[in-house]
DNA sequence: GAAAGTATGTGGTTATAACCACGAAACGGA
DNA sequence: TCCGTTTCGTGGTTATAACCACATACTTTC
Protein backbone atom coordinates (compact mmCIF):
# COMPACT_ATOMS: atom_id res chain seq x y z
CA UNK A 1 0.00 0.00 0.00
CA UNK A 2 1.44 3.36 -1.24
CA UNK A 3 1.64 4.59 1.91
CA UNK A 4 3.52 7.96 0.91
CA UNK A 5 0.57 8.94 -1.29
CA UNK A 6 -2.06 8.41 0.92
CA UNK A 7 -0.43 10.55 3.35
CA UNK A 8 -0.70 13.30 0.82
CA UNK A 9 -4.27 13.39 0.46
CA UNK A 10 -6.38 15.90 2.20
CA UNK A 11 -7.38 12.96 4.52
CA UNK A 12 -4.39 12.00 6.09
CA UNK A 13 -2.25 15.54 5.56
CA UNK A 14 -0.47 16.12 8.64
CA UNK A 15 0.45 12.42 9.74
CA UNK A 16 3.61 11.20 9.30
CA UNK A 17 4.12 8.33 7.27
CA UNK A 18 4.86 5.78 9.89
CA UNK A 19 1.95 6.66 11.85
CA UNK A 20 -0.84 5.49 8.81
CA UNK A 21 0.46 1.98 8.58
CA UNK A 22 -0.18 1.59 12.49
CA UNK A 23 -3.95 3.30 12.27
CA UNK A 24 -4.69 0.59 9.24
CA UNK A 25 -5.58 -2.39 11.22
CA UNK A 26 -7.80 -0.23 13.70
CA UNK A 27 -9.74 1.85 10.69
CA UNK A 28 -9.94 -1.29 9.03
CA UNK A 29 -8.10 -0.27 5.63
CA UNK A 30 -9.70 -2.30 2.48
CA UNK A 31 -7.96 -1.68 -0.88
CA UNK A 32 -10.67 -2.63 -4.09
CA UNK A 33 -9.55 -2.13 -7.57
CA UNK A 34 -12.93 -1.60 -9.89
CA UNK A 35 -12.62 -1.33 -13.99
CA UNK A 36 -14.49 1.73 -15.73
CA UNK A 37 -18.70 1.38 -14.78
CA UNK A 38 -18.27 -0.62 -11.69
CA UNK A 39 -20.05 0.07 -8.76
CA UNK A 40 -18.43 0.35 -5.72
CA UNK A 41 -21.18 1.62 -3.49
CA UNK A 42 -25.04 0.84 -3.83
CA UNK A 43 -27.60 2.87 -3.72
CA UNK A 44 -29.79 1.46 -1.00
CA UNK A 45 -27.13 -0.24 1.11
CA UNK A 46 -26.08 1.27 4.50
CA UNK A 47 -22.42 2.02 5.02
CA UNK A 48 -20.02 2.78 7.73
CA UNK A 49 -16.83 3.37 5.60
CA UNK A 50 -15.14 5.85 3.35
CA UNK A 51 -13.62 5.81 -0.13
CA UNK A 52 -10.38 7.42 -0.78
CA UNK A 53 -9.52 7.39 -3.93
CA UNK A 54 -5.89 6.27 -4.56
CA UNK A 55 -6.01 6.43 -8.54
CA UNK A 56 -8.80 7.29 -11.24
CA UNK A 57 -11.88 8.56 -10.66
CA UNK A 58 -15.23 7.96 -9.06
CA UNK A 59 -19.10 9.37 -10.15
CA UNK A 60 -21.32 10.05 -7.85
CA UNK A 61 -25.11 9.31 -10.12
CA UNK A 62 -28.33 9.27 -8.67
CA UNK A 63 -31.17 7.63 -10.58
CA UNK A 64 -34.84 8.44 -9.90
CA UNK A 65 -37.58 6.53 -9.68
CA UNK A 66 -38.52 6.99 -13.15
CA UNK A 67 -34.94 5.81 -14.39
CA UNK A 68 -33.43 9.67 -15.05
CA UNK A 69 -29.58 9.68 -13.90
CA UNK A 70 -28.59 12.79 -12.64
CA UNK A 71 -24.94 13.43 -12.19
CA UNK A 72 -24.06 14.41 -8.33
CA UNK A 73 -19.87 15.13 -9.06
CA UNK A 74 -16.89 13.52 -9.68
CA UNK A 75 -13.93 12.55 -7.12
CA UNK A 76 -10.51 12.46 -7.68
CA UNK A 77 -7.56 10.82 -7.17
CA UNK A 78 -6.85 11.88 -3.44
CA UNK A 79 -10.47 12.83 -2.64
CA UNK A 80 -12.72 11.14 -0.57
CA UNK A 81 -16.35 9.91 -0.52
CA UNK A 82 -19.24 8.55 0.91
CA UNK A 83 -17.85 10.13 4.19
CA UNK A 84 -21.27 11.80 4.50
CA UNK A 85 -23.18 8.43 4.61
CA UNK A 86 -20.62 7.13 6.84
CA UNK A 87 -20.62 9.75 9.14
CA UNK A 88 -25.03 8.87 9.62
CA UNK A 89 -24.79 5.26 9.94
CA UNK A 90 -28.62 5.29 10.11
CA UNK A 91 -29.25 6.50 6.26
CA UNK A 92 -29.19 4.36 3.71
CA UNK A 93 -27.23 5.14 0.63
CA UNK A 94 -29.64 6.94 -2.38
CA UNK A 95 -26.56 7.36 -4.57
CA UNK A 96 -24.72 4.76 -6.62
CA UNK A 97 -20.85 5.35 -6.66
CA UNK A 98 -19.61 3.82 -10.18
CA UNK A 99 -15.57 3.70 -11.43
CA UNK A 100 -15.66 6.53 -14.07
CA UNK A 101 -12.12 5.11 -15.04
CA UNK A 102 -10.60 1.88 -13.77
CA UNK A 103 -9.79 3.23 -10.24
CA UNK A 104 -7.98 2.00 -7.07
CA UNK A 105 -9.99 2.70 -3.66
CA UNK A 106 -9.03 2.49 -0.10
CA UNK A 107 -11.80 2.26 2.17
CA UNK A 108 -11.57 3.80 5.90
CA UNK A 109 -13.76 2.86 8.69
CA UNK A 110 -15.57 5.90 10.25
CA UNK A 111 -16.64 4.01 13.24
CA UNK A 112 -13.09 3.08 13.99
CA UNK A 113 -12.03 7.10 13.42
CA UNK A 114 -14.71 7.61 16.48
CA UNK A 115 -13.41 4.78 18.81
CA UNK A 116 -10.37 6.22 20.41
CA UNK A 117 -7.20 4.23 20.35
CA UNK A 118 -4.01 4.91 21.79
CA UNK A 119 -1.29 2.93 19.38
CA UNK A 120 -3.14 5.47 16.69
CA UNK A 121 -0.95 8.17 17.45
CA UNK A 122 -2.73 10.55 14.19
CA UNK A 123 -6.25 9.44 14.59
CA UNK A 124 -7.13 12.95 15.43
CA UNK A 125 -5.67 14.44 12.70
CA UNK A 126 -7.63 12.44 10.34
CA UNK A 127 -10.87 13.33 12.11
CA UNK A 128 -9.65 16.85 12.03
CA UNK A 129 -9.13 16.86 8.03
CA UNK A 130 -12.30 14.85 7.52
CA UNK A 131 -13.58 17.48 9.14
CA UNK A 132 -12.31 20.01 6.93
CA UNK A 133 -13.21 18.06 3.94
CA UNK A 134 -16.34 17.90 4.79
CA UNK A 135 -16.68 21.81 5.77
CA UNK A 136 -14.88 22.92 2.66
CA UNK A 137 -18.02 20.66 0.66
CA UNK A 138 -20.18 22.37 2.31
CA UNK A 139 -19.15 26.33 1.59
CA UNK A 140 -18.61 24.96 -1.83
CA UNK A 141 -22.06 23.90 -2.05
CA UNK A 142 -23.53 26.65 -0.53
CA UNK A 143 -21.84 29.23 -2.90
CA UNK A 144 -23.30 26.98 -6.50
CA UNK A 145 -26.58 27.60 -4.17
CA UNK A 146 -26.19 31.20 -3.76
CA UNK A 147 -25.31 31.76 -7.12
CA UNK A 148 -27.78 29.82 -9.00
CA UNK A 149 -29.96 31.68 -6.80
CA UNK A 150 -31.14 34.54 -9.24
CA UNK A 151 -33.29 34.19 -12.18
CA UNK A 152 -31.72 35.16 -15.29
CA UNK A 153 -28.00 34.61 -16.75
CA UNK A 154 -26.30 37.88 -15.89
CA UNK A 155 -27.73 37.67 -12.07
CA UNK A 156 -25.79 34.51 -11.60
CA UNK A 157 -22.89 35.58 -13.95
CA UNK A 158 -22.61 38.91 -11.43
CA UNK A 159 -22.98 36.76 -8.26
CA UNK A 160 -20.21 34.11 -9.81
CA UNK A 161 -17.80 37.53 -10.85
CA UNK A 162 -18.53 39.16 -7.65
CA UNK A 163 -17.44 35.85 -5.22
CA UNK A 164 -13.98 35.15 -7.95
CA UNK A 165 -13.22 39.15 -7.10
CA UNK A 166 -12.89 38.78 -3.80
CA UNK A 167 -11.15 35.64 -3.62
CA UNK A 168 -8.86 36.56 -6.46
CA UNK A 169 -8.34 40.38 -5.09
CA UNK A 170 -8.92 41.62 -8.26
CA UNK A 171 -11.69 43.07 -10.61
CA UNK A 172 -9.10 40.72 -13.58
CA UNK A 173 -9.99 37.46 -12.54
CA UNK A 174 -9.14 33.71 -14.20
CA UNK A 175 -11.83 31.37 -14.18
CA UNK A 176 -11.02 27.82 -13.62
CA UNK A 177 -13.88 27.15 -16.32
CA UNK A 178 -14.29 27.17 -20.00
CA UNK A 179 -18.13 27.54 -21.11
CA UNK A 180 -19.23 24.45 -21.23
CA UNK A 181 -18.19 23.91 -17.30
CA UNK A 182 -19.30 27.72 -16.41
CA UNK A 183 -22.59 26.88 -17.90
CA UNK A 184 -23.18 23.49 -16.05
CA UNK A 185 -21.97 25.26 -12.23
CA UNK A 186 -24.38 27.90 -12.94
CA UNK A 187 -27.05 25.88 -14.32
CA UNK A 188 -27.40 27.26 -17.56
CA UNK A 189 -27.54 26.91 -21.59
CA UNK A 190 -23.99 26.89 -22.66
CA UNK A 191 -24.65 29.05 -26.00
CA UNK A 192 -27.34 31.25 -23.54
CA UNK A 193 -24.28 31.95 -21.26
CA UNK A 194 -21.83 32.88 -24.34
CA UNK A 195 -24.90 35.28 -25.79
CA UNK A 196 -24.84 36.89 -22.21
CA UNK A 197 -21.30 37.41 -21.84
CA UNK A 198 -21.19 39.00 -25.34
CA UNK A 199 -23.81 41.68 -24.62
CA UNK A 200 -22.09 42.28 -21.60
CA UNK A 201 -19.24 43.19 -23.61
CA UNK A 202 -20.95 45.09 -25.84
CA UNK A 203 -22.35 47.17 -22.97
CA UNK A 204 -19.10 47.33 -21.62
CA UNK A 205 -19.82 45.97 -18.25
CA UNK A 206 -17.02 43.40 -18.82
CA UNK A 207 -14.01 42.17 -21.40
CA UNK A 208 -12.76 39.02 -21.75
CA UNK A 209 -10.45 36.89 -23.67
CA UNK A 210 -10.94 32.96 -22.78
CA UNK A 211 -10.97 32.45 -19.40
CA UNK A 212 -9.89 35.80 -18.20
CA UNK A 213 -12.38 38.42 -17.28
CA UNK A 214 -12.29 42.16 -16.62
CA UNK A 215 -14.94 43.26 -14.55
CA UNK A 216 -15.80 46.77 -14.89
CA UNK A 217 -17.14 47.39 -11.22
CA UNK A 218 -18.56 50.77 -11.46
CA UNK A 219 -19.90 50.69 -14.68
CA UNK A 220 -22.01 46.99 -13.26
CA UNK A 221 -22.75 49.54 -10.34
CA UNK A 222 -23.96 52.31 -12.54
CA UNK A 223 -25.86 49.86 -14.68
CA UNK A 224 -27.73 48.44 -11.54
CA UNK A 225 -28.52 51.71 -10.55
CA UNK A 226 -30.91 51.84 -13.99
CA UNK A 227 -34.15 51.96 -13.93
CA UNK A 228 -35.78 48.83 -15.17
CA UNK B 1 -25.62 28.43 31.74
CA UNK B 2 -28.52 25.92 30.72
CA UNK B 3 -26.30 22.74 30.56
CA UNK B 4 -29.58 20.83 30.47
CA UNK B 5 -30.52 22.58 26.95
CA UNK B 6 -27.56 22.62 25.85
CA UNK B 7 -26.87 18.33 26.54
CA UNK B 8 -30.22 18.12 24.20
CA UNK B 9 -28.81 20.43 21.17
CA UNK B 10 -27.34 18.16 17.63
CA UNK B 11 -23.63 19.44 19.17
CA UNK B 12 -23.94 18.02 22.93
CA UNK B 13 -26.10 14.91 21.88
CA UNK B 14 -24.94 12.12 24.02
CA UNK B 15 -22.74 13.82 26.61
CA UNK B 16 -23.51 13.16 30.03
CA UNK B 17 -24.63 16.84 31.18
CA UNK B 18 -22.10 16.76 34.05
CA UNK B 19 -19.68 16.56 31.66
CA UNK B 20 -20.28 19.08 29.66
CA UNK B 21 -19.46 21.71 32.45
CA UNK B 22 -16.24 20.05 32.37
CA UNK B 23 -15.50 20.95 28.73
CA UNK B 24 -16.36 24.44 29.26
CA UNK B 25 -13.52 25.50 29.96
CA UNK B 26 -11.00 23.44 27.49
CA UNK B 27 -13.40 24.50 24.95
CA UNK B 28 -13.97 28.18 25.74
CA UNK B 29 -17.74 28.35 26.06
CA UNK B 30 -18.48 32.23 26.05
CA UNK B 31 -22.07 33.36 25.64
CA UNK B 32 -23.34 36.20 23.75
CA UNK B 33 -26.76 37.88 23.80
CA UNK B 34 -27.57 39.85 21.04
CA UNK B 35 -30.68 42.12 19.61
CA UNK B 36 -32.59 41.68 16.42
CA UNK B 37 -30.62 42.63 13.73
CA UNK B 38 -27.22 42.75 15.50
CA UNK B 39 -24.13 41.19 13.67
CA UNK B 40 -22.46 38.27 15.35
CA UNK B 41 -20.30 37.69 12.86
CA UNK B 42 -18.97 40.00 10.29
CA UNK B 43 -17.67 39.34 7.16
CA UNK B 44 -14.26 39.23 6.35
CA UNK B 45 -13.56 38.23 10.12
CA UNK B 46 -11.57 34.81 10.50
CA UNK B 47 -13.13 33.01 13.19
CA UNK B 48 -12.05 29.78 15.13
CA UNK B 49 -15.63 29.35 17.20
CA UNK B 50 -18.49 28.19 16.20
CA UNK B 51 -21.96 29.52 17.23
CA UNK B 52 -24.69 27.21 19.14
CA UNK B 53 -28.35 29.02 18.76
CA UNK B 54 -29.52 28.77 22.69
CA UNK B 55 -32.80 30.73 21.63
CA UNK B 56 -34.07 33.08 18.92
CA UNK B 57 -32.69 32.62 15.39
CA UNK B 58 -30.01 33.72 13.28
CA UNK B 59 -29.70 34.35 9.80
CA UNK B 60 -26.60 34.10 6.80
CA UNK B 61 -26.59 36.22 4.64
CA UNK B 62 -24.39 37.22 2.17
CA UNK B 63 -23.72 40.50 -0.11
CA UNK B 64 -21.82 40.81 -3.15
CA UNK B 65 -20.10 44.08 -4.06
CA UNK B 66 -22.49 45.58 -5.83
CA UNK B 67 -24.41 45.34 -2.80
CA UNK B 68 -26.94 42.59 -3.49
CA UNK B 69 -28.22 40.44 -0.59
CA UNK B 70 -28.57 36.95 -0.74
CA UNK B 71 -30.13 35.25 2.09
CA UNK B 72 -28.16 31.17 2.78
CA UNK B 73 -29.79 30.00 5.55
CA UNK B 74 -32.18 30.39 9.25
CA UNK B 75 -30.40 28.81 12.18
CA UNK B 76 -32.83 28.42 14.92
CA UNK B 77 -32.35 27.12 18.52
CA UNK B 78 -30.32 24.32 18.93
CA UNK B 79 -28.78 24.33 15.67
CA UNK B 80 -25.31 25.72 15.34
CA UNK B 81 -23.40 28.13 12.78
CA UNK B 82 -19.96 29.38 11.48
CA UNK B 83 -18.82 25.54 11.83
CA UNK B 84 -17.85 25.24 8.48
CA UNK B 85 -15.54 28.56 8.47
CA UNK B 86 -14.13 27.26 12.43
CA UNK B 87 -13.36 24.44 10.73
CA UNK B 88 -10.92 26.25 8.00
CA UNK B 89 -9.03 28.78 9.99
CA UNK B 90 -7.38 30.52 6.76
CA UNK B 91 -10.40 31.13 5.19
CA UNK B 92 -12.33 34.51 6.15
CA UNK B 93 -16.14 34.99 6.16
CA UNK B 94 -18.03 35.39 2.96
CA UNK B 95 -21.32 36.22 4.81
CA UNK B 96 -22.45 38.05 7.85
CA UNK B 97 -24.79 36.00 10.49
CA UNK B 98 -26.99 38.44 11.59
CA UNK B 99 -29.54 38.12 14.76
CA UNK B 100 -33.13 37.28 13.05
CA UNK B 101 -35.03 37.80 15.95
CA UNK B 102 -33.29 38.45 20.05
CA UNK B 103 -31.14 35.43 20.58
CA UNK B 104 -28.49 34.31 23.11
CA UNK B 105 -25.51 32.39 21.04
CA UNK B 106 -23.08 29.91 22.79
CA UNK B 107 -19.64 30.00 21.17
CA UNK B 108 -17.40 26.79 21.47
CA UNK B 109 -13.79 27.28 20.20
CA UNK B 110 -12.99 24.47 17.55
CA UNK B 111 -9.37 24.46 18.54
CA UNK B 112 -9.83 23.41 21.48
CA UNK B 113 -12.40 20.89 20.35
CA UNK B 114 -9.31 19.51 18.49
CA UNK B 115 -6.59 19.48 20.86
CA UNK B 116 -7.32 16.51 23.23
CA UNK B 117 -7.71 16.59 26.88
CA UNK B 118 -7.64 14.33 29.64
CA UNK B 119 -10.26 15.74 31.84
CA UNK B 120 -12.81 15.88 28.59
CA UNK B 121 -14.42 12.85 28.21
CA UNK B 122 -17.07 13.70 25.85
CA UNK B 123 -15.33 15.80 23.35
CA UNK B 124 -14.51 12.76 21.16
CA UNK B 125 -18.66 12.34 21.07
CA UNK B 126 -18.53 16.15 20.36
CA UNK B 127 -16.53 16.42 17.13
CA UNK B 128 -18.23 13.03 16.01
CA UNK B 129 -21.54 14.71 16.75
CA UNK B 130 -19.87 18.04 14.88
CA UNK B 131 -19.04 15.48 11.84
CA UNK B 132 -22.71 14.09 11.70
CA UNK B 133 -24.20 17.98 11.73
CA UNK B 134 -22.03 18.80 8.62
CA UNK B 135 -22.17 15.62 6.73
CA UNK B 136 -26.28 16.01 7.45
CA UNK B 137 -26.01 19.64 5.93
CA UNK B 138 -23.77 18.37 3.24
CA UNK B 139 -26.72 16.05 2.05
CA UNK B 140 -28.93 18.65 1.93
CA UNK B 141 -26.97 20.88 -0.24
CA UNK B 142 -26.52 17.99 -2.23
CA UNK B 143 -30.22 16.98 -2.61
CA UNK B 144 -31.30 20.40 -3.40
CA UNK B 145 -28.45 20.55 -5.81
CA UNK B 146 -29.86 18.05 -8.24
CA UNK B 147 -33.51 18.71 -7.26
CA UNK B 148 -32.94 22.31 -9.02
CA UNK B 149 -30.67 21.13 -11.92
CA UNK B 150 -33.73 20.35 -14.22
CA UNK B 151 -34.58 23.47 -16.34
CA UNK B 152 -38.40 22.77 -15.86
CA UNK B 153 -40.93 23.30 -13.44
CA UNK B 154 -42.19 19.56 -13.83
CA UNK B 155 -38.49 18.00 -13.97
CA UNK B 156 -37.64 20.14 -10.31
CA UNK B 157 -41.23 18.64 -8.79
CA UNK B 158 -40.64 15.09 -10.14
CA UNK B 159 -37.30 14.76 -8.77
CA UNK B 160 -37.86 16.48 -5.31
CA UNK B 161 -40.74 13.84 -5.61
CA UNK B 162 -39.12 10.97 -6.11
CA UNK B 163 -36.68 11.14 -3.29
CA UNK B 164 -40.07 12.30 -0.84
CA UNK B 165 -41.31 9.06 -2.29
CA UNK B 166 -38.22 7.20 -1.08
CA UNK B 167 -37.46 8.88 2.15
CA UNK B 168 -41.72 8.71 3.14
CA UNK B 169 -41.84 4.67 1.64
CA UNK B 170 -45.29 5.12 -0.38
CA UNK B 171 -46.22 6.91 -3.13
CA UNK B 172 -48.62 8.96 -1.07
CA UNK B 173 -46.03 12.00 0.80
CA UNK B 174 -46.63 14.78 3.09
CA UNK B 175 -44.22 17.83 1.82
CA UNK B 176 -42.89 19.65 4.76
CA UNK B 177 -43.31 23.20 2.91
CA UNK B 178 -46.48 25.65 1.87
CA UNK B 179 -46.28 26.66 -2.03
CA UNK B 180 -43.90 29.46 -1.30
CA UNK B 181 -41.41 27.37 0.92
CA UNK B 182 -41.33 24.40 -2.25
CA UNK B 183 -41.03 27.48 -4.96
CA UNK B 184 -38.40 28.62 -2.89
CA UNK B 185 -36.17 25.23 -2.32
CA UNK B 186 -36.75 24.41 -5.89
CA UNK B 187 -35.81 28.08 -7.22
CA UNK B 188 -39.06 28.45 -8.74
CA UNK B 189 -41.86 31.44 -8.94
CA UNK B 190 -44.83 30.22 -6.42
CA UNK B 191 -47.23 31.40 -9.02
CA UNK B 192 -45.96 29.32 -11.45
CA UNK B 193 -45.36 26.51 -9.79
CA UNK B 194 -49.01 26.13 -8.57
CA UNK B 195 -49.87 26.74 -12.35
CA UNK B 196 -47.88 23.68 -12.72
CA UNK B 197 -49.09 21.11 -9.95
CA UNK B 198 -52.51 22.00 -11.65
CA UNK B 199 -51.47 20.97 -15.29
CA UNK B 200 -50.24 17.54 -13.29
CA UNK B 201 -53.39 16.90 -11.55
CA UNK B 202 -55.30 17.75 -14.55
CA UNK B 203 -53.29 15.31 -16.79
CA UNK B 204 -53.82 12.56 -13.61
CA UNK B 205 -50.02 12.65 -13.46
CA UNK B 206 -50.91 13.06 -9.42
CA UNK B 207 -53.39 14.44 -6.68
CA UNK B 208 -52.85 17.19 -3.78
CA UNK B 209 -55.14 18.20 -1.37
CA UNK B 210 -52.69 21.16 0.74
CA UNK B 211 -49.09 19.80 1.22
CA UNK B 212 -50.40 16.09 0.70
CA UNK B 213 -49.60 14.82 -2.67
CA UNK B 214 -50.79 11.11 -4.22
CA UNK B 215 -47.90 10.56 -7.18
CA UNK B 216 -49.32 8.37 -9.95
CA UNK B 217 -46.03 6.95 -10.66
CA UNK B 218 -47.01 4.45 -13.64
CA UNK B 219 -49.07 7.43 -15.29
CA UNK B 220 -45.86 9.40 -14.94
CA UNK B 221 -43.63 6.64 -16.29
CA UNK B 222 -45.78 6.45 -19.72
CA UNK B 223 -46.18 10.28 -19.77
CA UNK B 224 -41.54 10.09 -20.05
CA UNK B 225 -42.04 7.68 -22.55
CA UNK B 226 -44.05 9.72 -24.73
CA UNK B 227 -42.50 10.97 -27.70
CA UNK B 228 -41.73 14.89 -27.22
C1' DG C 1 -69.29 34.22 13.13
C1' DA C 2 -67.43 38.35 11.06
C1' DA C 3 -63.32 40.39 9.75
C1' DA C 4 -58.65 40.50 8.63
C1' DG C 5 -55.01 38.27 7.02
C1' DT C 6 -52.66 34.61 4.61
C1' DA C 7 -52.20 31.00 1.24
C1' DT C 8 -53.32 29.23 -3.11
C1' DG C 9 -55.03 28.98 -7.86
C1' DT C 10 -55.63 31.18 -12.42
C1' DG C 11 -55.52 34.19 -16.59
C1' DG C 12 -52.92 36.92 -19.51
C1' DT C 13 -48.59 39.08 -20.94
C1' DT C 14 -43.90 39.38 -21.63
C1' DA C 15 -39.20 38.71 -21.13
C1' DT C 16 -35.83 35.47 -21.64
C1' DA C 17 -33.58 31.22 -21.51
C1' DA C 18 -33.42 26.86 -23.84
C1' DC C 19 -32.83 24.72 -27.93
C1' DC C 20 -31.10 23.80 -32.62
C1' DA C 21 -27.98 24.52 -36.19
C1' DC C 22 -24.07 26.31 -38.01
C1' DG C 23 -19.65 28.69 -38.80
C1' DA C 24 -15.43 30.50 -36.98
C1' DA C 25 -11.68 30.13 -34.12
C1' DA C 26 -8.41 27.72 -31.33
C1' DC C 27 -6.06 23.65 -30.35
C1' DG C 28 -3.29 19.40 -30.82
C1' DG C 29 -1.29 16.02 -33.19
C1' DA C 30 0.98 13.86 -37.00
C1' DT D 1 1.13 22.92 -42.35
C1' DC D 2 -2.73 20.34 -42.69
C1' DC D 3 -6.37 17.86 -40.67
C1' DG D 4 -9.45 16.43 -37.13
C1' DT D 5 -11.33 17.88 -32.83
C1' DT D 6 -12.92 20.73 -29.51
C1' DT D 7 -14.39 25.17 -27.93
C1' DC D 8 -16.81 29.25 -28.66
C1' DG D 9 -19.85 32.72 -30.62
C1' DT D 10 -24.16 33.81 -33.17
C1' DG D 11 -28.76 33.81 -35.47
C1' DG D 12 -33.32 32.37 -35.39
C1' DT D 13 -37.14 29.94 -33.20
C1' DT D 14 -39.82 28.30 -29.66
C1' DA D 15 -41.18 26.81 -25.32
C1' DT D 16 -41.81 28.22 -20.88
C1' DA D 17 -41.07 30.41 -16.62
C1' DA D 18 -41.38 34.86 -14.51
C1' DC D 19 -44.21 38.42 -13.57
C1' DC D 20 -48.44 41.02 -12.48
C1' DA D 21 -53.04 41.22 -11.03
C1' DC D 22 -56.80 39.35 -9.04
C1' DA D 23 -60.25 35.95 -7.31
C1' DT D 24 -61.04 32.35 -4.20
C1' DA D 25 -60.26 29.48 -0.34
C1' DC D 26 -58.58 28.74 3.92
C1' DT D 27 -56.84 30.53 8.85
C1' DT D 28 -56.65 33.16 12.67
C1' DT D 29 -58.27 36.39 15.78
C1' DC D 30 -61.37 38.74 18.39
Amino acid sequence: MDFDFISRTALFKGCPVETIGTMADHLNFRTGRYQRGNIIFHSGKVITDLGLVLSGNVQIEHTDIWGNKGILGIVDAGGVFGEAYACTPKEPLLVDVTANTDCDILFVSVPGLFSPCAACTSQNQVIQNLLIISAQKNLQLSWRSLHTAPKTIRGRLLSYFSRQISLQGSSRITIPFDRQQLADYLNLDRSALSKELGRMKQEHLLWYHKNVFDIHIHAIKDHMAMPG
